[in-house]
DNA sequence: ATGGTAGAGCATCTA
């Protein structure tokens, strides 16, 4: 079972890529986000076509999340369970996919410690952690996969010191993983490579980051304990985020025995 | 001190 998920930024701009990277990355469930479309522009025909059921969440503009499965998908479901709110900002999807609960999440950015953005990142992951108590369970098969905006240790930036104060790294966002951690949810990527650093998934477009290898893992896959105990392998396609047109993001990929 | 780039869409907003 091989386990993606990607941060396209815009999957209209990167239709192309996502394709061809489809079919020779070869996931079985892809969580994707920053879709920035709307539910009908969705193409999932196309993903159809190339053997992936589907479900999008999209509000046209910004963020938009999205599951591909060619293990089955059903049972999906928009936004939070917690039916308190509509989820305008569209920044999470969960299905049933291959006997494992599926979420595709993209986290607030927070944009500053003192932005009001950055207390609604902070609210919106301790909602995501009552969503898990309603749709999955900690003991079975689960996966809360995406951007989740924050690097979890200091060596998942390529400069600590370049982060003092801002958002990504402060111990409130952090302890929230932390949080999903104590829930029952395991870094997958983390836990395949234990002792290695300079492991990036997120390079910004500017300043030539990505050729500089100035980076930060913030691109996680989240598994429960039964399926971290069948992580076999897991990689970041760094192929993916070169040549023309890539995404600021790289895609991750987790593969566990079947 | 601020910008650097990219994508939305057409003035900025978001990242």
């Amino acid at each position: 079972m091989r386990l993606a998920t990607w941060n396209v930024n815009s999957l209209k701009a990167r239709l192309e890529r996502v394709e061809e990277w489809l079919g020779y990355a070869r996931p079985d469930v892809v969580c994707l986000q920053e879709t920035k479309m709307a539910d009908g522009a969705f193409p999932a025909a196309l993903f159809s076509s190339l053997g992936y059921e589907s479900v999008h969440h999209g509000n046209g503009r910004w963020n938009g999340v999205a599951i591909l499965s060619r293990v089955g998908l059903e049972g999906a479901v928009a936004g939070f369970a917690d039916g308190v709110e509509p989820d305008v900002d569209t920044r999470l999807v969960t299905a049933c996919c291959g006997g494992m609960t599926v979420s595709s999440v993209y986290v607030p950015n927070g944009r500053s410690l003192d932005d009001d953005h950055y207390r609604y990142k902070l609210d919106w992951l301790s909602r995501l952690r009552h969503h898990l108590d309603l749709v999955a369970s900690a003991d079975g098969p689960t996966a809360v996969c995406g951007d989740f905006n924050i690097a979890p240790e200091d060596r998942d930036v390529w400069d600590p010191t370049a982060f003092v104060g801002s958002t990504h790294v402060s111990r409130p966002e952090r302890e929230a993983l932390a949080e999903l951690g104590a829930w029952g949810l395991v870094d997958a990527f983390r836990y395949c490579y234990p002792d290695q650093d300079r492991l990036y998934s997120y390079w910004d477009y500017r300043s030539g980051d990505f050729h500089s290898h100035r980076g930060m893992r913030i691109d996680l896959l989240m598994v429960s304990r039964v399926l971290a105990g069948r992580v076999r392998w897991a990689v970041v396609d760094r192929n993916a985020r070169k040549g023309k047109q890539p995404s600021d993001h790289a895609p991750v990929l987790v593969d566990l025995d079947s």
